[in-house]
RNA sequence: GGCUACGUAGCUCAGUUGGUAAGAGCACAGCACUCAUAAUGCUGGGGUCGUUGGUUCAAGUCCAACCGUAGCUACCA
């Protein structure tokens, strides 16, 4: 018996499940629980990956602590999970006791061996936060094409690639203050001393050729040192003997696996150390996508082999995932999050889709809706589950739902019990795509099978009970080895049949021994179809309108964009502050004869009283924009860069509310 | 620009070391059946295997170039 221990990589705390994670988890549980079946000793640990700059902001934008957060975000997790049948034996966090003295364990360890070294870096720093800007954080005009409002690292609209100090009028999206540039010192993790470990490492098979190729790129252009802390103010580990130093997330991400097992291993009887000491007869397996291989590939086996650690048995690579097609996205209803679909549609429906797509490769996997609806029908319900739907009633009217003694055609069964070892390889290949084939061929035989005996001829013909008996108890058996050959896939499905079957639950040997003799339970809808309008149902519900993807917008605009937009002249009926927001003002506008709630971020420049009675102009028919406070329906005019330096734009002495502005 | 993958029927994909493999499922058409969630069975149409060259007695299968897709990476700093 094997023992193994297997991780997914851990979502981000700051946002919730969806279809990309669940592609992940999905396919890690689907291994785990075949592991299992087979009979082998299997532990499946994951946790929130709570730690970095992005949690901590948004925090502070939900105002909540940062420990409230991620509590929460944790917990929302745990139950989109759990919905979709991901079982671990323990969904942890980083942010815990256990990972902060196992990372700083290794730390001293990786120092002690001299693998760590500090370098000063000039980075931009945006002095009004106090906060160090990651290139995402900065965002200013493209110095390539010039084109406004672009990240720090690489052009939207021209492809270009540049440092966040190339842009022009850089601006932190924190403040929108100008950031400056600003030294500090940084721990870095020295790979390169790992260089010959690694190639060594990733050609003895524990990634595929693939993956290793792309390794190999890595390694042939000189490994580069790892930068491993951050300043302050940071969520996260501090760094012991620096000022104000913290562990950068990516340091203490991989060892939350660690930590998370830990954490787990306190309350069972597994040795921690049985799976993460040298030389033990246990296996490491991480699931990760082709985004973090040279993570998981390079800097974690080097950390681990340098901290004196076992290092990874195998790292299973999957794709990208693609909807219709296209990169999900949130104003085309695609970024669709668990909780969404499984309001909407059977999650299993999403593990088989998912199972029938996945290979070792890393290939992307596109979810096609048209193709989801006619696989999950055609495999699942017009083959899988309607060999049980064709017989049970025949063994229930005549022979009060009992099975033969014997089957008639064992030569039938003992094909679909060969089929074991071939799909025993291809779940330990992590080929399910090929298991859902096999299987489903072996689904069209015992249709076949049943087509060839009819069993409803046998019923309306006397004297042949004995044949019509035992025609339904082979095909009931053929069912249940492909129940057996699926349950890693759709468990729920399969414990339904296992109801049904009335034997207990099933055994990955149970391919091999019929059932006979037996009574039945009492045979239900297994499964329900998947309708076009459900899949429509869920893209509306996923459709964020409040934030649309932001269009490059083009420097020219023709008459007919500009005549989009209607521009009127209000007049503010009454201001206020806004309870709870630094910026905003809550204006009463009346537009022509109509009254709006505008949202204006004016606070610095203007007091509510003086605004009561003065004319503005407004852009009356912009979408309106759900906001933390209510909806803003409309946006006033105003000049200058922000702050005190705000100036809203009124029309001469005659206008009238509501005149068209052009 | 460099690199790693991928490109086989309308869709999703198989095609093992080059040699009766141009294949499966879905979709489509016809027929049969009516036990079953308009499910099932049988039959059939459909592809110059991204393009162009090359190696070979023989190439989706090897090589080169090009085109397309996804991703990684990039001169200067």
């Amino acid at each position: 018996m094997r023992r193994i221990l297997v991780t997914a990589a851990l979502p981000y705390s700051n946002g919730s499940i969806h279809l990309g994670h669940l592609l992940e988890q999905i396919q890690t549980d689907i291994w785990v629980r075949y592991q299992k079946l087979y009979g082998n000793e299997c532990y499946y640990v994951c946790a929130d990956d709570a730690h970095g700059t992005a949690t901590m902001l948004s925090a502070e934008e939900a105002g909540v602590s940062t420990e409230d957060w991620i509590d929460r975000l944790r917990e929302e997790h745990i139950k989109d999970l759990k919905l979709f049948g991901v079982e671990h034996e323990n969904y942890y966090s980083t942010h815990s006791s256990e990972n902060e003295s196992l990372t700083l364990g290794i730390y001293k360890k990786l120092f002690d061996s001299g693998a760590i070294f500090t370098d000063d870096v000039s980075q931009l720093y945006d002095s009004s936060k106090e906060l160090f800007l990651a290139d995402r954080y900065v965002r200013g005009k493209c110095p390539r094409c010039g084109a406004e409002d672009q990240p720090g690292d690489n052009c939207d609209v021209c492809g270009a690639t540049y440092a966040a100090t190339d842009l022009i009028d850089p601006r932190s999206v924190h403040s929108d203050t100008q950031p400056v540039l600003k030294s500090s010192t940084h721990y870095f993790f020295d790979l390169a001393q790992f260089a010959d470990f690694l190639r060594e490492w990733t050609t003895s098979g524990t990634v595929r050729d693939d993956v290793s190729n792309k390794l190999d790129e890595w390694l042939d252009a000189g490994l580069k040192p790892w930068d491993i802390s951050r300043d302050a103010p940071y969520f996260g580990f501090r760094i012991p003997d620096a000022s104000n130093k913290y562990f950068y997330v990516w340091l203490d991400a991989p060892i939350g696996y660690m930590a998370s097992f830990m954490n787990w291993c306190e309350e069972s009887c597994v040795e921690f150390d049985d799976f993460w000491q040298l030389h033990r007869a246990t296996e490491l397996h991480h699931f990760i996508g082709k985004d973090i291989i040279n993570f998981h590939a390079l800097f974690w086996p080097a950390v681990l082999k340098c901290s004196g650690h076992r290092t990874p048995t195998r790292i299973h690579v999957h794709g990208f995932i693609t909807v219709d097609g296209e990169k999900m996205s949130k104003s085309k209803g695609t970024f669709i999050n668990a909780a969404t679909y499984g309001e909407f549609l059977d999650p299993e429906t999403l593990r088989y889709y998912y199972a029938a797509r996945l290979t070792p490769t890393i290939n992307d996997i596109d979810f096609s809706f048209a193709d989801f609806v006619a696989r999950v029908n055609s495999d699942l319900v017009g083959k899988l589950v309607n060999i049980p739907s064709r017989c049970a009633n025949f063994l229930a009217r005549g022979f009060d739902s009992r099975l033969a003694t014997e089957l008639s055609e064992p030569a039938l069964f003992d094909e679909f019990a060969q089929l074991k070892t071939t799909i025993e390889r291809l779940y330990e290949l992590g080929d399910t795509a090929q298991v859902v084939r096999e299987v489903m061929l072996l689904a069209d035989k015992a249709n076949q099978y049943i087509a060839a005996n009819a069993p409803w001829e046998l019923a309306k013909q006397g004297g042949k009970e004995r044949e019509l008996q035992n025609t339904c108890t082979l095909a009931i058996n053929l069912f249940r080895s492909l129940c057996v050959y699926l349950k890693p896939i759709v468990p729920q499905l399969v414990q339904r049949s296992e109801e049904f079957l009335n034997s207990g639950q099933l055994g990955w040997n149970d391919v091999d021994k019929p059932l006979l003799d037996h009574k039945l339970g009492e045979f239900k809808r297994l499964m329900n179809r998947v309708e076009q309008k459900q899949i429509d149902k869920l893209i509306e519900a996923s459709k964020d309108t409040s934030t649309p993807e932001p269009d490059p917008m083009p420097d020219i605009i023709s008459i007919e964009d500009f005549q989009k937009i209607d521009l009127r002249v209000a007049k503010v009926l009454d201001a206020k502050l806004v309870e709870g927001a630094d910026s905003l003002l809550e204006l009463k506008l009346l537009v022509g004869t109509e009254e709006r709630s505008v949202f204006a971020g004016i606070r610095s420049a203007y007091k509510p009283e003086d605004l009561v009675g003065r004319d503005v102009v407004v852009v009356a028919n912009l979408k309106p924009r759900k906001m933390r406070f209510g909806t803003s329906e409309g946006m006033v005019l105003a000049a200058g860069p922000g702050g005190s330096d705000i100036f809203l734009v009124s029309p001469d002495k005659g206008a009238e509310t509501g005149m068209e502005v052009r």
